[in-house]
DNA sequence: TATATCTTTATGTGCATACATAATAATCTG
DNA sequence: CAGATTATTATGTATGCACATAAAGATATA
């Protein structure tokens, strides 16, 4: 056994993904250590650490100090999906995008708002509805409510030429927040702005964004039937 | 202007990410080179590189060699679902979990099947339909392809004790896959194995996953309506 | 002027070393 | 023997250095 040269992580890693995949390396089973891996491939243990922190990232290895690495018994798939403006997306499809504004008005919004966004019951918001299209059809309804404690510029934007997904990009920053995405039937007003049947099966995306602790805005994406949000594993 | 020591690649990428969200540094900025970055902070140059790393990876950042490092001018928010197996979904909720195989043929796949999974037009398949349960409950509906080719062990599975999205994670390896999130109405046959009314919507995530040049199995799994597949920002 | 080549620069990576830290294993102690 | 203490060990990370590499910019060439 020749001691093989794996001098960069990359391949590390390739290799150890070749012997996880093979079965070299079972499920649940302990590899070596980074010590030992070091001089099996011939490079430093930062290498191999860099590698194994990357499989790891995956979920196909589990890393524990002291208690050493292993083949994650039941792998968790993760799905990265990248969610970017909508005219990105739409352009990147070779479509033309467009925008259309349908409503924005500033009140008190429903509890369901103001209590998720933790702003005061009776404290106004900036709603914007806007629907955006591909192709001049329909694509994809937008719901938002902004925090006008947060984002008071938002109060002087129109939101009819730069859309409100792509404007709070830019002037709004936030920390952290919450996605969520499930499948709802369209109700009249949304089908109607799709230009679908009622009740039709439309992916919901909703987004929640934080900026430390005050909530930023809410909103609600409705996509036309037939969309899939896709990604690799 | 003390030269505060950040000493941690950590509470590097904090203070990088403080000063993104204070706008200290705006979309579209050029922030300065490592190097010069390490010297500020106190700190060697692999440490601010480990912390823009991390940083990049989540699309705040862009790098490019020579070009320099600037803040994303409209970051791409990367929502990271992580699908594990239903049971553990389940009982992560404190639900007890139950399984109910449907039905379990080997045959000849619809042309969509084999096409999508390459498998030989003519080439028999392992097809199972399964009803996963919460506190007896539908919860998702699983149709699922084997492709017997890559997994000849699964015809000696009966998948009644161990659901097949459970077996195959533990029996068969795939180097890459696919997967997309959709909403769709139930059928008839669906929406009776859910105990739903027809045309209901549901949240449908399909896979596909290889292994090396050959499919290993496709599965959608279609979920109760009012279902929220949910991740952090 | 258009194109090819060189130079410069910022990030990307590898290595050797040292020490930090968490968690297990071994040992001690009442 | 239970429980607390200590030792051991594998991963986690910081550092300084070297060199690789991509890409922008400068320069040379046809």
């Amino acid at each position: 056994m020749t001691p093989s040269s794996f001098r960069t992580w990359q391949s590390v890693q390739a290799e150890v993904l070749r012997r996880i995949h093979a079965r070299d390396w079972k499920p649940g089973d302990l590899i070596p250590n980074e010590a030992d891996l070091a001089v099996e491939f011939g490079c430093a243990r930062a290498t191999v650490n860099r590698a194994l922190r990357a499989v790891a990232e995956t979920g196909l290895l589990d890393r524990r100090r002291k208690a050493g690495t292993r083949v994650a018994a039941q792998p968790v798939a993760k799905a990265t999906l990248e969610i970017a403006v909508i005219r990105h997306e739409v352009e990147a499809r070779g479509d033309t995008y467009d925008h259309l504004l349908i409503e924005r008005h500033y009140l008190t919004p429903p509890l369901a708002i103001s209590g998720a966004m933790r702003t005061g019951s009776t404290e106004k918001l900036l709603h914007v509805r806007a629907l955006h299209l591909a192709e001049g059809a329909p694509y994809a309804l937008e719901n938002r409510w902004i925090n006008m404690r947060v984002v008071p510029e938002a109060m002087n934007e129109p939101f009819d030429r730069v859309s409100a997904n792509e404007w709070l990009l830019q002037h709004a920053a936030y920390t952290h927040g919450d996605i969520a995405f499930s499948a709802i039937q369209a109700n009249g007003a949304d089908a109607d702005s799709l230009g679908i049947a009622e009740n039709s099966a439309v992916l919901a995306i909703d987004r929640l964004t934080w900026n430390r602790e005050a909530s930023v805005t809410k909103v609600q994406l409705l996509f036309t039937p037939g969309y899939q949000l896709r990604t690799g594993l």
